[in-house]
DNA sequence: TTCTAAAATTGAGTCAATTCTGTTTTTGTG
DNA sequence: CACAAAAACAGAATTGACTCAATTTTAGAA
């Protein structure tokens, strides 16, 4: 079962992710035309269609390749936080922002993130959301290590306090990605300020 | 100046916005094409892309008009919150979230938000930024009531607070929103327990 | 090697949003 | 009232995502 065909329909896939990828970053998500992607992956528009229901999962596919590498650069920090809640959440949250804008652009990520409320239930809409609940779980699992270093309070609701901060760090960064000449580091410092509030009531 | 063309203008604006509100709720975003609503509101299509950049901006009238009537609904809890700071902000979130769907299904509030990210520089995408930093700001007046009334610690941020609270509500929407099975009583209840912990931390 | 069923590919065709160009209506002026 | 410029309208043409029926390729059995 690994024989020709598998090779041939992996080799489509990364063919097609390339030129798509490739496209995306040159001519914007909607200046990538199917039949320009197509054409450079070296398939017909109907095999595109083949390997992703619609436009927006090849997107995707490519939004969830960064977001796990983003996940997975978190883990480093959850497994050895800074010494202090202020800035254990704001290394973490510095890695998922710095990190998401690699290989992403805005607009790619504006696209994203239209597709995954618009179509929620296609492919990439449940990955999207998949993704979202591991970056609130990490939250939650360095506020629980935080916990076991007695640096956050045993009584303070770690789900709840997770999902605080995933939710106001991801509407920050939407509306950041809204705008262009939006920067980074200003987006950061009204993170700190906002998450100031929280740490003051995890204080032991 | 405001002779019978005016007057036609005003009229052709609200037969389109009529002809679209009717056929969004019975077909659907998608499923109401620009056509019908040219036919129903007895204009042509061009002359709806004379009133409008595009589709979306129709919808986004028509949610702008919704999300109005929640502003003001709000003033009313700003004027005369309710003696705790855990009642005050979910009498809030309530009116925000109740009335939010009295007119719009989800899909359309779906489509509105994914519309209001992908072109944020469209006329509605300016018009529901606008409409986030007016509702966070009904919320950073809240809080400061409540500071006034000594219910709310004076050395809070409450413009950072404001945000935070804004903008968790406002994720936990759209991820209502994306789920057509989600229950308006199981957002509200998971706000509550969320906003607990910001509300221990402006305990005076 | 030959053959058949299953899997995959192809690209012309469909559909609906948006654009474009010529026509009609309104306005203000002489 | 007649008329020219400006504004608005109409609907045919364009565009690009997505579908589908016909064809080609692969797997594996005889």
């Amino acid at each position: 079962m690994s024989g020709l065909r598998a090779r041939q329909k992996a080799d489509r896939h990364r063919r097609i992710i390339e030129a798509a990828a490739e496209l995306f970053r040159d001519a914007g998500y909607e200046g990538a035309k199917i039949e320009t992607i197509a054409a450079q992956a070296e398939v017909s528009v109907g095999t595109i269609y083949n390997y992703y229901q619609n436009k927006g999962d090849i997107l995707g596919a490519i939004v969830s390749m960064e977001v796990n590498e983003v996940l997975n650069a978190g883990q480093g920090v959850v497994a050895n936080p800074p010494a202090n809640v202020g800035d254990a959440l704001d290394t973490l949250v510095g890695i998922y922002i710095e990190h998401s804008l690699h290989y992403l652009s805005k607009e790619m990520w504006r696209q994203a993130m239209a597709i995954s409320t618009q179509l929620p239930d296609s492919p990439f809409g449940q990955a999207y959301t998949a993704l979202d609940r591991a970056l609130t779980e990490q939250i939650r699992a360095l506020i629980a290590r935080l916990q076991g270093l007695g640096l956050v309070r045993r009584d303070i609701d770690a789900q709840a306090l997770g999902e605080l901060v995933f939710n106001n760090m991801n509407m920050m960064f939407i509306e950041f990605v809204k705008r262009d000449e939006a920067r980074v580091a200003e987006l950061r410092a009204a993170i700190r300020r906002q998450n100031r509030i929280l740490v003051a009531a995890t204080a032991v």
